[in-house]
DNA sequence: GTGACCACCTGGCCGC
DNA sequence: TGCGGCCAGGTGGTCA
């Protein structure tokens, strides 16, 4: 499932094949997915007009249509394929663009949960869904002091406040339960129950996995690649994540899982300790 | 304001 | 083999 690396993947992929390309035309199968617009609105707005440049902010893709955005989040299984026009539609795929030069773009998603919004390039970050949305690990403003005080009201789980965008962007549930492993903090303490150092180490080993997943591509767990089926390799280099039943590589203790809020949660019961 | 819960979806898996 | 039930999970909405 595409978290904030799958999404800069993504990102970089679809870069390099289609900005510059102008838009023919555009088919929606699935109307429910272009939230904040009539389809012919949708189509509307973008036929004609010419890909900028493709951002990313989280894990929401922002495609640049000379001044209007178009934010598409993949949220569970949502990828983006690259395909010439006469290739035969899957079933999967909700939305295709059809460029001027013959190719296209397939918006395909198994589950249907992935959305799509447009609104003015200057608006992004004041009035998408993109504003509401907090700092990345990397940004200078995200600090340990910042995650306590983010933190200091929340009486939810740590992995829970971790998962929640408005607090920090970009950390799915895979990530999280990584991070959470590497700052050998248990993922059902309360998240105002921490120190300054601690909610420092949550900040630096977010950076730490993230950019790593970046520079492998994401992670490939079931059903997400990037466009053209490219896959990630950070997968191999998951501590606890999917490892029930594995012994821990620290400490050679048995990997659990339980579940918080909902959410499948794997950690190592001696390197992260419940207290 | 906060936290818990549910709906959205479909494919895969398991037990019968 | 076929069927029903459960599970996976990011986000937004509802309710207490």
């Amino acid at each position: 499932m595409p978290e904030l690396p799958e999404v800069e993947t993504v990102r970089n992929t679809l870069k390099t094949l289609i900005v510059g390309k102008e838009i023919r035309d555009i088919d929606v199968y699935y109307e429910k997915m272009i939230r904040n617009r009539e389809v012919d609105e949708f189509k509307k707005a973008l036929i004609g007009k010419k890909i900028i440049d493709i951002d990313r902010y989280g894990k929401y893709l922002i495609f640049n249509f000379e001044g209007t955005a178009l934010i598409s989040h993949l949220r569970m299984e949502g990828k983006y394929f690259f395909k010439d026009l006469d290739e035969k539609k899957e079933k999967h795929e909700h939305v295709i663009f059809y460029f001027t030069d013959g190719k296209t773009l397939r918006y395909n998603d198994t589950r249907k949960f992935g959305t799509m919004d447009l609104y003015d390039i200057n608006d992004v970050y004041d009035k998408s869904p993109v504003s509401k949305i907090g700092y990345e690990p990397f940004e200078k403003e995200m600090t340990g002091k910042y995650l306590m005080d983010k933190l200091s009201k929340k009486s939810i789980a740590i992995k829970s406040a971790l998962l929640d965008q408005t607090i920090i962007a970009g950390l799915g549930n895979i990530y999280v339960d990584e991070v959470l492993f590497l700052s050998k903090i248990h993922p059902t303490l309360k998240a105002n129950s921490f120190e300054l150092a601690d909610y420092k180490r949550l900040v630096k080993n977010s950076v730490k996995v993230l950019n790593k997943a970046v520079k492998l591509g994401g992670t490939t767990i079931r059903s997400y690649t990037s466009s053209l089926g490219v896959t990630g390799r950070f997968q191999n280099e998951l501590f606890v994540h999917t490892k029930q039943g594995d012994s821990c590589l620290v400490c050679n203790t048995e990997i659990l899982k339980t579940k918080v809020n909902g959410r499948g949660t794997y950690y190592c019961p001696s390197c992260q300790k419940e207290l």
